[in-house]
DNA sequence: GTGTGTCTTTGACGGGGCGCAAACCGGTTG
DNA sequence: CAACCGGTTTGCGCCCCGTCAAAGACACAC
């Protein structure tokens, strides 16, 4: 947890202690308050980031007033050079959770890095393959299944992401109202809060304010994936 | 249409001739009739390819039989090396809808390319770039609007990607089935079905089997965007 | 303590769209 | 020609889940 981000970030991953340190040396530092907006959507998109320290969002706002949380970041995340090497506006907005502090790059000195480091480049391109891949996920989920599956998978996901042990079970260290869920699996308040109100007389989850406690995440497994399979027999019968 | 593929893929651009030639004699060249499949989910991704001439499908199976189809490939498409050099298998398969030819490269040979030529690289994160705004879009989508008009969105993309101007519209160049469309956004053929034959009657389309013609673009662009906005009025009372 | 605002819960209602079934093409094969 | 097969259309019923309304719970300020 105190180790360095940037050391920790895997665009920088290879890179020797010199390197990383040149490339710390050109970052721009910036402090940030729970709430700030490090940059909106629609700016144009010339900085490249990585998460120091805090916790920030990424979200998309919708024309109709809708948004859809896209990322939670942890330190050591790189964000926003997506946009600034590619097309010239940022797609998403960044925004702290709770009091946080970015590394900055302009474009132009990402792209003299890039140059300089060609692993660099290797290590992005790998980067964002995953983000392809997880992004192709979400689609999948939001075309084919119902809401509690999604919802289930958002928590695990976050589980794995931001959890943290305590006695009861794994608590999601990052402040998320019903709301939020709602916006990272494309529901409702009202369904997020029904769901998380049945799992929570199942004694799957305990949920409070802006707080969620994972008590039993095998049964979170079981909701998420198609662990039931009730009509494989006829298939049996059929075979032969 | 007959200018060389490879010369036209925005990730080999900036290249030398010589270089472009270079990277085309250490391809190898893939013959494919329709129905074919060149890669299937799951493998492990070892090949990047460009498409030469012909058609291709970008595919995701569900576990539940369900069918996403992520791209249509056109020739000069690039495709598969955004998993051969992160992950080690393809999130999807690649089938081609009729005859095609394909270039292909090793893993190493792909390595190799990028370390000879940062351009493209580069390149590759600005293309990438691209498909992660084009999946964040999809899933906004997805997850806040309604089946009609998602259809219209697809249809106006397939329109803007392979669509050929005939007397009488545009026409959807590649074979696509009521399910191709459902499948390409979220839906069941039978809607997609019943939202055609309901352009069709107020003249927004011709449907046919397996085929699709636009006559009344600027109709769909008014399904895809909101362009109602009924009650604007309101918050001029409510400015002042 | 009381008040206030935000987050959450729950009920009631309605509709969009999914699922199934069955009929209906239209092109291909024999 | 008839038979067939894959794609398409359409009706019908149902149910998930979005929407609205209102009350409840909790945190914080004063």
């Amino acid at each position: 947890m105190d180790l360095d981000a940037l050391a920790r970030c895997p665009v920088f991953e290879g890179l020797s202690s010199a390197g990383l340190e040149r490339i710390r040396a050109e970052a721009q530092r910036h402090l940030l308050e729970g709430g700030e907006v490090l940059f909106a959507q629609g700016d144009p998109a010339i900085h490249s980031y990585v998460l120091e320290t805090g916790r920030m969002r990424l979200v998309q706002l919708h024309p109709d007033g809708r948004t859809m949380i896209y990322r939670i970041l942890t330190p050591g995340e790189f964000f926003g050079g997506i946009a600034a090497l590619g097309d010239e506006t940022y797609p998403v907005s960044a925004e702290a959770v709770e009091a946080s502090v970015v590394l900055g790059w302009s474009r132009e000195t990402m792209y003299r890095i890039l140059r300089a480091h060609p692993q660099v480049a290797l290590n992005l391109l790998r980067v964002q393959a995953r983000r392809i891949q997880e992004l192709q996920e979400r689609v999948n989920e939001l075309a084919w299944e119902r809401v509690e599956r999604r919802v289930a998978r958002a928590v695990l996901r976050l589980a794995r992401h931001v959890g943290r042990r305590i006695e009861e079970g794994v608590l999601v260290d990052v402040p998320l109202s019903r709301e939020d869920l709602a916006n990272l699996t494309g529901t409702t308040l009202y369904t997020t809060s029904r769901i998380l109100s049945q799992w929570e007389q199942r004694g799957f989850v305990r949920a409070g304010r802006q707080r969620l406690v994972i008590r039993a995440p095998h049964a979170l497994v079981e909701i998420a994936e198609d662990l039931s399979v009730p009509e494989r027999r006829e298939q049996i019968e059929d075979d032969p």
